[in-house]
DNA sequence: ATGAAAGCGCTAACAC
DNA sequence: GTGTTAGCGCTTTCAT
């Protein structure tokens, strides 16, 4: 009859494979320097017992988790929400993938209220995570430098701003927006317009400056602005008034495809054919964008590779944490499709 | 000047106090059973000192972890890609909020080979995480089974196919086709068609069958059927062939959105107006359908309630692991747009 | 290459 | 209400 049970421990391994535990565990853990007898002595104990390591055991004396807490950083109160945006899902794909090659995994959290973020930098700091990986793309945010005040192992998801001594990835927007002002002069574009997104986003100032200094090197100086706040009803807005102000404009850049299509419907309304009329470009090479007619060219950004890069940075750095912060940036892609 | 410091631990705060290493825990814990005074003594110690509870130690003798892995099942080698579909990052963010709310996390794991299904399996085994929630929409899937017959704490999201005993929350789909079933026929259509998802997901299963016993009830005998694989280019074909099979046809319910975009595509290509023409519902309420012309009708389903029952779910499994398996399926609503 | 032994920091009985 | 105590299961020097 059955002996009433206990979850098998190391201890239980070594005995049934007359072993000490130091070796039960070397073997568990992979290591080299074991006998080749003794090895398969311990697999098969491990196997007739049906052992299993217990994680917490050895993340109390190793004082490693094999977790990562990947922080999503939202503006206060914005929920859950924001998991909608496929710009989070390919981020976290992209971590998660990087993560599983070394036997890793992600623990997600939302900060969005300083509660949140309080909770974030102390999972770290209990030990539930060996490092963590904020996206954090406002203005502001005092996520990063609570982290690095810390002293806790972290790598950004966008340059921090104001800046930092803290590693991060980022895609360099004004090249995508120079991008689009390249393909926008190259089809003979000479009033263009620009849909800027909320200022409090470095990246939408990058993509917008980009885009004016671009302009500029072709011989244009002047760029009308409109503001949007990355929806498709703002863009439409924007459009509206842009046409409105310049109504002879023959080029259009949107920070982000969503206000593209936006002002692309407002462009039809009008009247106006896209692109014989209005080249149109937007950013980001989202869903949306492929479903329009005319489809969207856009700028593209290599976010699941962005994602990876920066796991690796961090991994990087908890292996020799005197690592000192380095930036990493990617560049931006333009996908031709038929606006532009 | 100041002693080579270890970091703080229970002992210390205790010491510091002037009480023991339990009285020290409870007030750590949050208990109640604790004189105020004393609390008061501890809650200044560990200011004091700095005292950072440590996870790992916690998690042995509890053993409890606080952390659930959140699986997302895909079929193999669907990789980091399945990411970007907003219908897990939605999904993502219900586990999460609903979560935190309890101070607990998530750890995100994608489940697309055999030894990714082992190692999800195996987090939960190790200890990393109380239980798993598994989001799995394919038929035949092997992780529903692994877990159950582990003996793993585990909640699916959707379904399993073929049934087995375990907890699950899932849309009532075929009540979601009966929705638009009913708005077509208001309307009063009479030649309708849809297009129908991919046959090893039970879900469109239920999609086509419900809209077909609806139709049926609403005195229409036969439904033309076209079947997509979920994306735009796939709606439109179909909605193409369906075109050329019924060119009476007045109205078409699509299995999702993406394939509602293709289709109305289609239809806009062969002339024919959207409502007035041909009415046309999609499936989702995603994106895509507030950015068509017209907007698309479509079936919302509530997503993030469904993923924070299915968690609540776990959680009272983990409080009583005689709770028998349950499921609890979810209301979807008709959106009404302009399409139908 | 292997084993002995010393904890890692905490919770939960249990006794008072 | 508070303290004492016995581990939880593992990794890792340190000898050998």
């Amino acid at each position: 009859m059955t002996p009433a049970r206990r979850t098998p421990t190391l201890e239980d391994v070594a005995r049934e494979a007359g072993v000490s535990r130091a070796t039960a565990s070397r073997v568990v853990n992979g290591q080299e320097n074991v006998d080749a007898g003794l090895r398969l002595r311990v697999i098969d104990a491990i196997a007739s017992i049906g052992y299993v390591p217990n994680a917490a055991a050895a993340a109390l004396v190793s004082r490693r988790t094999g977790t990562v807490a990947l922080v999503m950083s939202g503006s206060d109160g914005s929920a859950g929400q924001a998991f909608a945006d496929p710009f989070f899902g390919r981020i976290i794909g992209g971590v998660v993938t990087c993560l599983r090659d070394r036997s890793m995994r992600a623990t997600v959290q939302l900060a969005d209220s300083a509660k949140a973020r309080n909770d974030a930098l102390d999972l770290v700091r209990r030990g539930g995570a060996d490092g963590a990986l904020l996206v954090s793309t406002h203005a502001n945010d005092p996520l990063p430098r609570m982290f690095l005040e810390a002293g806790v192992p972290a790598v950004l998801f966008a340059r921090p701003s104001p800046r930092l001594p803290i590693s991060y990835v980022d895609l360099a927007h004004d090249q995508g927006a120079a991008l689009a002002a390249d393909r926008l002069a190259a089809r003979g574009c000479r009033t263009v317009a620009t849909i800027a997104g909320p200022a409090e986003l470095p990246a939408a100032i990058d993509r917008l400056t980009g885009f004016e200094h671009a302009m500029e090197a072709h011989g244009v100086p002047y760029v009308h602005v409109a503001r949007g706040n990355f929806t498709a009803e703002s863009g439409e807005r924007a459009m509206t008034a842009l046409l409105a102000a310049a109504p002879d404009l023959d080029g259009v850049f949107a920070a982000n495809d969503l206000m593209a299509v936006g002002a692309l419907r407002a462009l039809q309304l009008a009247g106006r054919s896209v692109p014989d009329d209005v080249a149109l470009i937007g950013f980001d090479d989202s869903q949306p964008a492929q479903l329009t007619s005319p489809r969207l060219t856009t700028i593209s950004q290599p976010l699941e590779a962005m994602a990876a890069r920066m796991t690796e940075m961090l991994l990087e750095r908890l292996a020799d944490p005197a690592k000192p912060p380095e930036p990493q940036i990617f560049r931006p892609v333009l996908v031709e499709r038929e606006s532009a």
